[in-house]
Formats: structure tokens, sequence, C-alpha cells
DNA sequence: ATACAGATTGACGTAACGTAAATGTCAATA
DNA sequence: TATTGACATTTACGTTACGTCAATCTGTAT
């Protein structure tokens, strides 16, 4: 004994609106058995099972159109295709943890200092983008429109003196050089370590208008899951990132 | 001495691109400063720090919409809007979480039982959603299209014979019962939890082709990390599910 | 004068449906 | 039999954050 479905039928039975049912019709997914003479979508077993199989692999994040190759193609290969598909999914989870440690960073920061303006939150990642302009536009807009602009425009976004941005250079350069000494006895306690983290914390409060050991962390969390970050200090030295991390670890 | 931007300059800068600024206009999300006579945007200080503020916050995954409202209306209680955005992470994560397993179990599958035939690939995640079926709308299709249909459907579904079919359910039964007990126990080595997972174990091999430990577990995991799993579980009792996994856990 | 870079405004495409709107079909009831 | 109400159909816009043409205008350098 054979049965057939109306959509309505078949959508309870499977768990998804008609819509769905219809769409994947209309994109040539799962067609009908047949229809009735007034034009009615009518499925049999046949589509029953087909729908599932769909289902399931829809349940695992693949796409419609990688989901039809897989029914469609009997010789493809679903092996790899899933192991391809494991992988996308794994980049959007570090993606996802990327911002979740953003956010915890942020929120902490808004319960650390109330009194921060609106305008002055970001200042601790804002550097950020600019380093990252710098490295990668860098040369070429100095060549473009000269190098007073691109300065200008830097002090600008940071909103901070003149002063104070000069000092910052030099903060910078003497963390990289003390963190290279480091790095040589390869010990995190190294009292060259310790110097460079305090100049790190220096650094860091002339962003942040609160200091706390726990933005101090996570920033330096933050160095080590964020590529743009690990590429700037790695630049001087391979490992330098982490190692910076686990010093501030280590020592405050 | 201030200065302006063109468009193409101000894409350099922040590294968007053109496209971008001027979707961010369109939507009245970052307007130029003002216009030259022939049209040109043109931004100055202030809308760079806007822009980068919006970057920022669209790093943390916020929807431009609801940056639109953290920097337009100053009273918007910005610490909220990120604790519900970091829920809302959270559970995207937890989804990809449930493919990944999932996505694992499936390769697996893959891996120990080249033989299986394409259409029997799901049949031990199959039930599922046949459970869910039942569970859902059980009740509302049997007073509707009858009893047999929805049994016929069922059994088609499976692809099983009337016999593993029927002893199957006997077998469901007993596992229930049998937890039941155990659970007054709490023990998940005690003798009941024993028997409960040997059943479970001649359950799974009724679905799946191949059985493994691995797959076995794999299964263990779903029934926690699932929460329609769970809820047909724990309608027998509440944490049947996870006493379940760790008991399959302890015992194979 | 001409060429070329860079600006503008449309407008379509994306992924997988949700959600009307306007209208036809079927079974049951007054 | 006429009406009602549930269910079906197609058409088409909305969603999100832009990418990517296409056709056209502006500005600067040679």
């Amino acid at each position: 004994m054979k049965i057939e479905y109306t959509i309505q039928q078949l959508a309870i039975l499977s768990g998804v609106t008609t819509r769905t049912l219809r769409y994947y019709d209309q994109i040539n997914l799962l067609k009908p058995l047949r229809f009735t003479n007034s034009g009615y979508r009518i499925y049999g077993d046949y589509e029953v099972q087909l729908l599932q199989q769909i289902l399931l692999y829809r349940e695992l994040g693949l796409k419609l159109e990688e989901i039809k190759q897989i029914i469609n193609e009997s010789n493809f290969d679903i092996k790899n295709a899933l192991q391809e598909h494991q992988k996308k999914l794994l980049k959007e989870r570090a993606i996802i943890d990327k911002m979740l440690l953003n956010v915890k960073k942020t929120i902490q920061s808004l319960e650390g200092a109330y009194e921060m303006k609106d305008h002055e939150r970001f200042e601790g990642l804002k550097d950020k983008k600019i380093q990252e302009n710098e490295e990668n536009y860098g040369n070429e807009i100095r060549g473009k429109y000269g190098n007073d602009v691109i300065d200008e425009s830097n002090k600008k976004l940071q909103g901070m003196s003149e002063e104070v941005f000069k000092e910052n250079q030099i903060l910078e350069k003497r963390i990289i050089d003390l963190l290279k000494e480091a790095m040589i006895t390869g010990d995190v306690t190294n009292i060259k370590a310790q110097e460079a983290v305090k100049c790190h914390k220096e650094w860091l409060t002339h962003y942040w208008p609160s200091y706390s050991k726990e933005a101090h962390k996570g920033l330096a969390d933050l160095y080590v899951a964020d590529e743009r970050f690990t590429a700037y200090y790695d630049q001087h030295q391979k490992g330098m990132a982490q190692f910076l991390r686990d010093a501030i670890y280590a020592n405050v």
C-alpha cells in the first residue's frame, strides 16, 4: 500500500513549512511526485525519503546547493565535502570566539569606568585599526598624500596630545626592545620582561582611562587571538605576541 | 589645521570600500560632512571618528541597525545591548558546536562503513526526526489522518521490517524502565544502568549498520546537546538524558 | 584636446525562506 | 445548492551588508 501526501501533510510530517517545500520545488531540490489536475502538489514515499536526507544535511549546516549535489550526483565525494564543511565551521567558531572575547572585554571596560565619554570608549582598540592601516596602506598613502597627512590623521584619530603621542611612540619602541632581550632568556618572569610589561601598562593607560588587571590580560589575549596584532609583534621577533601575553599573565 | 577626506581617501584610511561608505550614507549610519558642488562626498575629522566607532562595534558582530542606535541615542543602554549580543553569540556558538559534532559523527560513519547505501546513511539519525514529529504533531496527525497512516509512514521512513520495528519499540520501553530504576540509586555503574546501556546498544545496531564505541558515545553527547532529545528522555524522568549519557560513557 | 583616474547614481544579485496579497479548490454544512 | 472555511496556487516584496557592473559626469595632467 503506497501513500501519498499533500504539501501540508508532508510539512507536518517533516516539521518544515509549506513555503519551504514550495521553495525546494522551485530550486529543483525536491520535486513533487506529481500534480493533481487542479495543480496541487502530491508527494510520494520516495520524496519523503529524499526530504529526510535533505533536512539531515541541512542540520549539518550545508547549503542547499551543496545538498543538491550530494543527493543528485551519485559519485559525489561526500566525505570530502563534509571535511571541507568542517573546516568552514571551525573558522566560523573561531570568529565567534574572537567576538565573544571582544564583547566581554568591552563590557568589562564599561563596568570599570562609567565616567568614560562615549567617543573615548574604544581608544584602546582604535590603534589597532590605525596600525593595520599603517601596515597595509602606509607606504602607498604616504607616497600619495604625503607624510604629514597620515600622521596628522593618526593623531586626530587618537584624539591625544602631541606630547602623549610622541611619548607613546617611544614607549612602543622600548617595549619591543625589552621583549627582544627578554626572549633571549626565554623566561617570562625575567627582569626585562617585567620591565616590558610595566611599559606596556603605561602605554595602555594612555589609551584606556581606567586601568584594571583584567583589561590588561584581556588585551593580552587579544594579541594572540587577533592575527593582525600577532603580525605586528611577530614582525620584530617570531613568537613575540605570545611571549608578551605570557609575560603579562605572569607579572600583573 | 583641519583635514577633509574624499570617499576614496577615507576608504583607504579605514580599510573599507567606497561602496560601504556610500551604503552607510544611504542608510543614514554615516553621513558625509558635506558635498562638493559637483556632488562629491567630503568627510571631516568627526566623521572619521564616527566611522572608527562604527567599525569597532561591527567587529563585535553587532548589526548596523544596532550600531546606529548606539551612536545616535546618547542615553542608549550600551552595556545591556552588549550583554544581549553576548547571549546571541553564545547561542550561535552552541549551534555550530552541535553541527560540528554531527559532521564529525557522519564522517566517522562514512569511514567505518563504506558498504552503507546512500539512503541508509542516516538511519541512525532519522528516528530523531520521527520522534520529534511524534512528539510535536503525533496527536493531531493521528486524529486527523488516523493511526495507520503515521505508523505506516514511520515504518517506511525507517525502511525496517515490521519485526525489527516492534522489537525496537519494546527495547525503547525497557531502556526507559531500566533507567528509571537505575536513577533511584544514582549510580551510573549500577547493574540496571549497565543493562540499559546494553539495550541501548542493541537498539542502536538496529539503525546503524556498523557499531563502534565512538559512535555510541557520540550519540550520547547528542542526547545532551540536542534539546529535542533531552526533552524526549526527560519527559519520563528529569535528568534522564544526562544520566543515560553518563551511563554510556561509564560502561562502553 | 584628450586621456585617465575617480566620482556619481541606479539597479541587480546574494541565501533561504517569511509574509502578505489575490485568487482558485475541496469537503462539509445550513 | 449556496456558502463557509480550510487548504491550495502563483506572484512578489522584505531580509543583511554590501559586491559588482553599467552608464555617466568631474577633475587633473599631459
